[in-house]
RNA sequence: CGGGGUGUAGCUCAGUUUGGUAGAGCGCUUGGUUCGGGACCAAGAGGCCGAAGGUUCAAGUCCUUUCACUCCGACCA
């Protein structure tokens, strides 16, 4: 037990210090290194190789529905992001500019895109001239730029890395449509591939994206109880089109503006992940973006025929999984600690002992479970087992969200609930902007989204003006 | 942006009160013994003490400025 004390020493409890947990964790796990320029980060190897897999999954999904990528300028001239007026008052208090280039001053400074809805009004403006030119279904994969003051690796830093996904449609009900379409490949990727649950909902308008006419939303629970919102996906209507004076020709020969969406995940859902699976002896990776599934580890690798019988495991399980042999010098006790601290959702150990029996031991990471398993059987039982543990992940994180999630009818039980944890609210509203804010101030949780599932009463009514509630809002605090 | 804390070896920190030769543990390198939950011995390498100014015979230590990190609030992917 005094090894498992020095292996937690690393990393603060999260009972003790959840924000220092997560800080600890970060750099333990070898996911970033700090530079020296505030609010952005190096992505490690490690970390990057978790976005990869981000990347290369939703990347063929949006490809499946459709989508190209693209990939437009880093700069964004003054004048163009001041031609939509929500749209720059929303973003102006968070962009960098850039005022000089080389020893000559820029006559018209440039920004450096905190989002580029601007950017593809212009190329859209002229890419688009007949109702045959729609939909034009674009994405990008990039870097955004907004100049936070409090900044955390992952969750909130001043650079960051997404994809924005920019579309055009000829009417409401497509770019609808398109709007929806996405935000459930969002939340199918965070339940099924991050085995983190979600919720979906509308935004209400006061949280709003700069310029959008309706913002939905996935919201997740941390292990802590606070929200994270995890993605999100904007409906634009023709506002954008027609402050950029984006036009088509229709099948009838009339001029019309198109109708236009915005979407976008980033490397927050990073911290999604450690924030929903990790625990106090680490990370704890869902098998389908985690860099390493499965890692041997040999126990006496120094003796004869151990450390060939785990090259030729390697050898034989590449084809079923990403397996790493970990030969190097620590011994097993280190290394067993080390994976679990990187959360490889499967550690294989295999001794002189196993290799007699021809057997192996299998921990996983997510229960602490151990089973003894035929080696032989191994290249049939990984998949199946990866899948299982993507499903055991999820029922955990849905079971704290549960245990954390609460109906009320006034906001006295809030705050009772909140002096013992953070949970989710479920609150009736009367859609008064006015009485969401008198939540937040009183209790502290602000909302986070309209849910689709909605089981309103008749009865309902709202806690804070007593006026008929018209939804049930989910209220939380949130990252 | 408000309030706290911190910058000294790769990491965690001591040394700052009272100015006087740059320290420890871990990690790293080499050799050896170990190996089923963070092993051990020996020898080594590693620093303009966050940065810039100032005070002083002398600054990690005192003064000024600034930058960054971190935690808690307000705002945000």
């Amino acid at each position: 037990m005094s090894n498992d004390k020095k292996a937690i020493e690393k990393i603060t409890s999260m009972d003790e210090d959840f924000g220092q947990w997560y800080t600890d964790i970060v750099k333990q796990a070898g996911l970033v290194d700090y530079t020296s320029v505030k609010g952005c980060v190096v992505i490690c190897p490690y970390g990057y190789a978790i976005w990869e897999h981000i990347q290369r999954i939703l990347d063929s999904r949006f490809k499946e529905t459709g989508h190209e990528n693209v990939y437009l300028p880093l700069f964004i001239p003054e004048g163009l992001l001041n031609r939509e007026k929500d749209h720059v008052e929303g973003f102006a208090p968070e962009v960098a500019w850039v005022t000089q280039g080389g020893a000559e001053e820029l006559t018209e400074r440039l920004c450096v895109r905190p989002t580029s809805e601007t950017l593809f009004c212009e190329h859209y403006k002229n890419a688009v001239q007949s109702w045959r030119d729609l939909p034009k279904l674009y994405n990008q994969w990039c870097n955004v730029v907004r100049w936070e003051k409090t900044t955390r690796p992952f969750l909130r830093s001043r650079e960051f890395l997404w994809q924005e996904g920019h579309t055009l449609h000829a009417t409401p009900e497509e770019a609808t449509e398109e709007t929806l379409r996405i935000l459930d490949l969002y939340a199918d990727f965070c339940e099924k591939v991050l085995a983190m649950p979600v919720i979906r909902g509308r935004k209400t308008d006061s949280d709003k994206f700069a310029g959008a006419e309706a913002t939905y939303a996935i919201e997740a629970m941390m292990h802590d109880g606070k929200a994270l919102q995890a993605g999100t996906s904007h409906y634009f209507g023709d506002g954008f089109a027609r402050a950029f004076d984006i036009t088509y020709t229709t099948k009838e020969n009339k001029l019309a503006h198109p109708y236009q969406t915005s979407w976008g995940v980033t490397t927050r859902l990073i911290g999604a992940i450690i924030m929903t699976h990790g625990d106090d002896r680490g990370l704890n990776l869902p098998p389908m973006v985690a860099p390493v599934q499965a890692v041997i580890i040999p126990v006496a690798q120094h003796k004869e025929g151990v450390l060939d019988a785990c090259k030729a495991l390697e050898e034989k399980l590449k084809s079923v999984c990403r397996v790493k042999l970990d030969a190097s010098d620590n011994s097993p006790g280190w290394k067993f600690a080390e994976h679990e601290m990187r959360g490889v959702p499967v550690r294989i150990e295999l001794g002189p002992r196993d290799i007699e029996n021809g057997e192996c031991v299998l921990g996983i990471r997510y229960s602490g479970e151990k089973r003894t398993v035929k080696s032989d059987e191994l290249e049939r039982i990984l998949p199946a087992l990866l899948d299982e543990i993507t499903q055991g992940m999820f029922d955990k994180a849905l079971e704290n969200r549960t245990n954390r999630t609460y109906s009320v009818k006034t906001l006295d039980e809030i705050d009772a609930v909140l002096k013992e944890k953070d949970a989710f609210f479920y609150i009736p509203w009367c859609e008064d902007p006015a009485c969401e804010n008198a939540i937040k101030e009183q209790t502290g949780v602000g909302s986070r989204c309209i849910p689709f599932d909605q089981h309103a009463q008749e009865t309902d009514v709202c806690p804070v003006c007593g006026k008929k509630a018209k939804h049930i809002v989910l209220f939380a605090k949130a990252y």
